[in-house]
Formats: C-alpha cells, sequence, structure tokens
DNA sequence: ACAAAAGTGTTGGATTTACACCCATGA
DNA sequence: TCATGGGTGTAAATCCAACACTTTTGT
C-alpha cells in the first residue's frame, strides 16, 4: 500500500465536510476511483440482448463485463458514459444533464445507479456511476478492434446463475464484479420505463412500423401482446408516433405504415403489461 | 494546487481501467472525494418540506444546503446515507442494498441519483450521490446541538428562485451548490413514486387513518382528492392497509379506523394524480 | 388461392368519477 | 343542535380485453 490512497488510512473524519474550508488538502477526505459502467440493451432476433466485454486482465480474467471506464478529471459523468460508448460501441448518445433521459443520436442515455461497496473491486475504492443505453440493433460491436472480445447476449443467459448454456460454446460463468446485479436493475428499470414512457422507440431504427414496436415491448417484457389492440392503443396515444408517409412490407403481408417517434415522452394513458 | 489530487493533473488515461492490474497506483486514476448527500422529506402543516442546514462556512457561507458528508473509506454509499440521517436528525432508516427501497424505523432511504459535474463544488472535484429520505413528521431538527442552523422549509420556498418569501424573515436565495437541483429531482421522484408504490405511508406515523393517508397525498401532489373515492380505493388495494383494530378522533369528526402499512410494496392499481 | 401481417368494429366487464346520503363524535 | 370529518351507495362515463372480421401484400 501506499501512503495515501489507500484504503484503511486515516483521515480527518469530519462529517460536514461543508463546514472545512481548506480547498485542496487531499488528507481530509478519502479518494476514491470514479468510473462509470454501461448497461447497453438492443432487442436482436426477438429478444433483450446487453452488451458485453470480455476481460482480458485479472481480477475476473476471461470472464465477461460489462462495458466501463474512468471518469476523468475535468468531465461530467454523463458525458463520461457517452465517450465511453462511442468508444465501445459507436453509438453517439447526446450527454443529458446527469439525470435527465435524452435522446441523441437514436440511442438514449440515462443514469442507472451508483455502486459503491467497499469491496466491489478488489484492487482499490471504486465507485460506479452505472448508465442505462437502449439503442436499435446495431451491427456487431467492436472492441478495440478486437473481434470475440465483445458480443451481444441475451440478459436471460447473462444473469442465469444456473445452467443454461448458450447455443454457443458460451460458458454459463456469471458476470465479473457486481455487475450481474447492476445488469439486473438496468434490465428492470428498462421494462418498467417502456410503461409509462415512450422509450420503446429508442430500440427501433428511424422509421419502424407499430408490429414492430410491438415486438420490441414483447421482447423486453417477454410477453404476448395482442396485436390489434397494440395498434389501437399506440396509434390512439397522441404525441407517441407520427406518420412518417411511407409504408413497407419488411415484416411481409400487408403493408404497414412507417411513423417516427413522435415528441412526447410520457405516456398517458400508460402501456399496460399483462400480470404474471 | 497541491501537486497530488487537485484538478488538472495529467493522468495515465486508459480508458480500459479493467485491464489494468496494478493493485494501488494512485498515479493511475484520477482521485474523487466521493460524499453522500440527503433529500429529507416530510409533511409538516399540509406542506411538503425538506430538511436545510445553514452553511457555517465559505462557499455560500450563511446559505441553506442540503445536509451530507463524506463517505467513509470502508462504507457503504447507503451505509454513509444512513449515518448522515442519524447524525443530522436522529432518524433510523436502515440501510439498504443500494438502489432497493426498504423501510427502517420509520423512514425510508433509497439511492436517488449521482451529481458530478467538474465545477460543482469549487474547491475540488467531488461526486455526491444522493439519497432520498421519506419521514413522519418530526420534531423540530437538532444539527449538532445548534438550533437555527437547521430547520424544516416548504420545497415550494426551497425551489422558489424568484421572491416568494417564507412566512418568517427568510430570504429566497438559492440553495447552496447544485442543492436545487438535486432537491428538484427528490421532489419529483417522491411525487411519482407514491402513485404506483406504498410509500405515502413512510410520511405517516405507525398508525394512520385514511384522511391522514389522504392529506399527505393531497400536500404531495399539491391536490385535492375525493375523500370518498380515495378511501375506496386505498382499503380495495389489497395489502396497501392493515386495519389495527383501534379508532381515533385526533382529526375531530367521527371516529376514524386506524391501519398500519401493509406487506405490499407496489401498488395494482396505482392511485391516479389528478390532470393539471 | 393461400398464408401472413395490418388494421377496424363491437361487445361485455371493470374501473373511475361525481355526488347524494348516512354515521359518530366534540363543542 | 350543529359542525366536522368518516364512510357507503349508486349511476353515468370511460377504459380495456377479447375476438370476429376485413384489407393488402408475397408466393
Amino acid at each position: 500500500m501506499t501512503a495515501e490512497g489507500s484504503r484503511g488510512a486515516v483521515y480527518r473524519q469530519e462529517d460536514d465536510y461543508d463546514r472545512r474550508m481548506s480547498p485542496y488538502d487531499p488528507s481530509a477526505y478519502p479518494p476514491f476511483a470514479v468510473t462509470v459502467d454501461l448497461v447497453v440493451l438492443t432487442v436482436r432476433r426477438h429478444a433483450l440482448c446487453a452488451l458485453a466485454v470480455r476481460r482480458g486482465e485479472p481480477p475476473f480474467q476471461g470472464r465477461w463485463a460489462l462495458p466501463g471506464g474512468f471518469v476523468r478529471p475535468d468531465e461530467d459523468l454523463g458525458a463520461a458514459a457517452a465517450r465511453e460508448l462511442v468508444e465501445e460501441t459507436g453509438l453517439c448518445a447526446h450527454d443529458p444533464g446527469t439525470p435527465l433521459p435524452e435522446a441523441g443520436n437514436g440511442a438514449h442515455l440515462e443514469q442507472l445507479a451508483t455502486y459503491g461497496a467497499p469491496e466491489r473491486d478488489p484492487r482499490m475504492r471504486v465507485v460506479s456511476v452505472a448508465h442505462l443505453v437502449l439503442a436499435p440493433d446495431l451491427p456487431a460491436p467492436r472492441a478495440g478492434g478486437d473481434a470475440n472480445s465483445a458480443r451481444w447476449a441475451p440478459v436471460d443467459e447473462l444473469l442465469d446463475q444456473e445452467g443454461g448454456f448458450g447455443r454457443e460454446e458460451e460458458q454459463p460463468v456469471p458476470l465479473a464484479f457486481d455487475h450481474a446485479r447492476i445488469l439486473a436493475d438496468g434490465v428492470e428499470r428498462a421494462r418498467s420505463k417502456i410503461e409509462y414512457s415512450s422509450l420503446a422507440t429508442a430500440f427501433c431504427p428511424p422509421e419502424f412500423t407499430v408490429g414492430e414496436l410491438r415486438r420490441v415491448y414483447e421482447a423486453v417484457w417477454g410477453v404476448a401482446l395482442d396485436p390489434r389492440n397494440f395498434h389501437r392503443k399506440v396509434t390512439g396515444t397522441p404525441g407517441f408516433l407520427v406518420p412518417s408517409g411511407g409504408t413497407t412490407t419488411r415484416q411481409g403481408g400487408r403493408p404497414a405504415q412507417l411513423f417516427r417517434a413522435g415528441g412526447a415522452t410520457l405516456l398517458n394513458p400508460p402501456m399496460l403489461r399483462p400480470e404474471v
């Protein structure tokens, strides 16, 4: 352990930091590392998937983890998350003020929660501000050019503590650190938020059909919805969808109207998630 | 500025902190101070109020601020918030796992959001994990024995950027730091959460009447509710309230049944907040 | 012609609202 | 007796789930 910056050192523990004067006295407060971790969700092949990166170094070497990195000395938390997102996926999400939901270039980014248990990283005291990203279906992820060190995985698979091997040769090992918990919290947030907000459109391309939007709800909630009532509901909610004029038959069947996301962010009345 | 720990110093900016090996290398990551700030809400005299403490030192000397303090080196975030709460109010709220809502000794504590804009504290780089506390009406707050350095203030008054002087001689100055934003976020969270959860009971004493619970909703939402429909709604929602057997006439009029909070945390169907 | 997906109409039941009305106490 | 808050009944309006049925394409 070095003299300063290590756990267990003795600091002047003034509870009311607000009453302190000295501007920069490192001995007066315990230093933490602050990082951002990203829960990046998308809907692929009718399943809710999250972005995972493979760890190349200990601890948890070889295990899957959420993407993330340090917050820089002069960077806001949301900006750090947006930067990491670009670096890991090429996705551009506009940085909102910390807890403001906001759509950027298709993707939605918001702060999720902060995780700071003392032993969550065995190397040092790390406080991680997790962020949630909802993105449309993307090409295979790049991670520093290295393929197969990053992938989209169904969240059920990543959270499955039991067996449940993926179709591939992937192992059912839990995620590194407390990332399973973070991912579960992010998934829960997404599930409840599409109920009363228009966020489900963040999973869709710029133009989409009502059926495509319905399949997003079905994948995120893991339920089947009545296509007819769903159609009435979403087209009848003011500000949710605006027709873009075109039609498509990319799903087969009768041509479907194309829509864009409307201006409304809060849905009133909300979408109803079927019981159990 | 001292050599290390100050803004603008140059660190090895590895984006992927997960790939680093060295356990405790302070030059490898930028150190932050991590604090918790508390939004403590209660309902007093038919108004939603928040706990504010007066700052005795610069910056923002003499201004009102939210209570808070440093996270200790071996302390979890929720534990730090619970500790600060006890120190400032004597209230006991059980520490939940980070984002888990949980009731302790009457009060509810949950993580709210994290604020880390680079210039939010002029002294140093501080990341503050804000927590939300919902408490029943309390005796006058104590703050280190010093009265009049802590008070309950109506949130409207604390958030009013314009005039709107309080009844007292209090000034309409905005809160210190970014605490107005934090308070506003906390209030918004409380307003929306009592809609679909049983959290409104956290504002009530252990035993309360339906009318008292209704006045909580009215104060938090700032609306008037129909007492008759409200009664049917809350008593008809399974798990929300359980009769404690007793009655009271402390509100005058016909004796009212006393209830305790039931086991349910999520309300289905939710309470409906009247439009506009 | 047939399958598949999009969309409209209709109906019965549940929920919500608005308000009339009665109940039990203290002053 | 009156004022005050507690609590029940009821009818109209609204919302929602279920499903029959029509439309428009590709094969």
